[in-house]
DNA sequence: CAGCATACGTACCGATCGGTAACACTGTCA
DNA sequence: TGACAGTGTTACCGATCGGTACGTATGCTG
């Protein structure tokens, strides 16, 4: 591992070829869909040639599965991140993701989660894509039980899979209806759900 | 507009192509997804070739948008069935769709909703197939309101958006998620949601 | 039967798809 | 200095994409 003598010009920065075609995938499949591009746009838009490409992901698929992982990677983060300021309190927690994600989700050009898209563009269960992203989804899934029993929920379980079901319907609503989009109840819904269930 | 003289074989029909090439491309944009099947795909399986598909439709979006309104249709019917067994009830008339609804999104093998799945593969809003896939969403919305203003709902705006987010968020998780997936909760919680909403 | 339109098939188009072979260039490290 | 890994360059592959020019069969009407 060099010691980073690159001269890094700040932000724009002339990285390894295989980061800028990681990077240039994740936006590009994530903003036009996965199937709607070829790996001729993912690399000239990247500024590199596609023997690059093919020199760092074994193919398509494997790129796909990375920015997938990718993808799962972040939105963890993302996901987490409000624990900072609750915690030991996984109903404000989640709370607050929720009131996020509802405002993301109401903005025009929202474009919802890139693994449940994945999903439905790679209905085939023997696909990376769809193992990846069936994965992540399960991952989330007991995720949310644990938190559902951390609060106290009658049925943690149940309660949890009815938070999915508003979730994965907040990330698909968002794309289908723009500014007024029913993803802006989100929090009111989910609050008297949470209510309701303990 | 001849009087059907044709010795059409009671099921198995040889039909026009044109009726034959909608039938195979709905069950295959379904099925596979829209942009995962070529026209020679459809055209091959429906027993036809491809001028009489080019003949009968101006393009490929041209057919996946007729295969759109086709689904909307469908679905339209689906959606008000059960208002048959529960005239002038509409809290019980959606409730038995879900039912409904619920059992079909829990089998392995589900494939969600056509026109949501269509909004995701077409993110870009001025192709036809996202512009008939929204509208038919509009449409759907409006009457989930409509619904929610016959039962008496608190705020019925807002407790039809989300019912919506559950029932997208089912489309999806059916795909997601399979046998016992989240999708078979969508009974108790949206009798919990409206009964917490009145 | 002739005439004609409708409906269909054969064969093909250019463009793009994912993917590769072969070679030149550059910077790092020994 | 020389070996080497990483990259760029160019040109190419077979397959498939959406779409079409053009000839042929069929069946109704006079």
């Amino acid at each position: 591992m060099p010691t980073k003598p690159k001269p890094q010009s700040a932000t724009e920065a002339p990285r390894r070829a295989a980061d800028r075609i990681r990077d240039t995938a994740f936006d590009l499949f994530y903003r036009e869909g996965i199937r709607a591009v070829g790996v001729e746009e993912i690399v000239s838009q990247a500024g590199v040639t596609k023997p690059s490409l093919y020199r760092a992901f074994e193919s398509k698929d494997e790129l796909i599965a990375a920015y997938l992982r990718d993808y799962n990677h972040r939105f963890c983060e993302r996901f987490e991140a409000p624990a900072a300021e609750h915690p030991d309190d996984p109903k404000q927690h989640l709370l607050a993701y929720l009131d996020r994600l509802a405002q993301r989700a109401s903005h025009d050009g929202y474009r919802g989660c890139g693994l449940t898209n994945a999903l439905i563009e790679y209905p085939e269960p023997e696909h990376p894509a769809h193992r990846v992203a069936q994965e992540s989804k399960q991952q989330l899934r007991e995720r949310l039980r644990e938190m559902c029993r951390g609060m106290g929920a009658r049925d943690p379980d149940e309660l949890a899979d009815g938070l999915l079901l508003l979730l994965e319907g907040t990330y698909v609503s968002g794309q289908a209806f723009g500014e007024g989009g029913p993803a802006h109840v989100l929090g009111v819904i989910a609050r008297r759900l949470i209510e309701a269930s303990m």
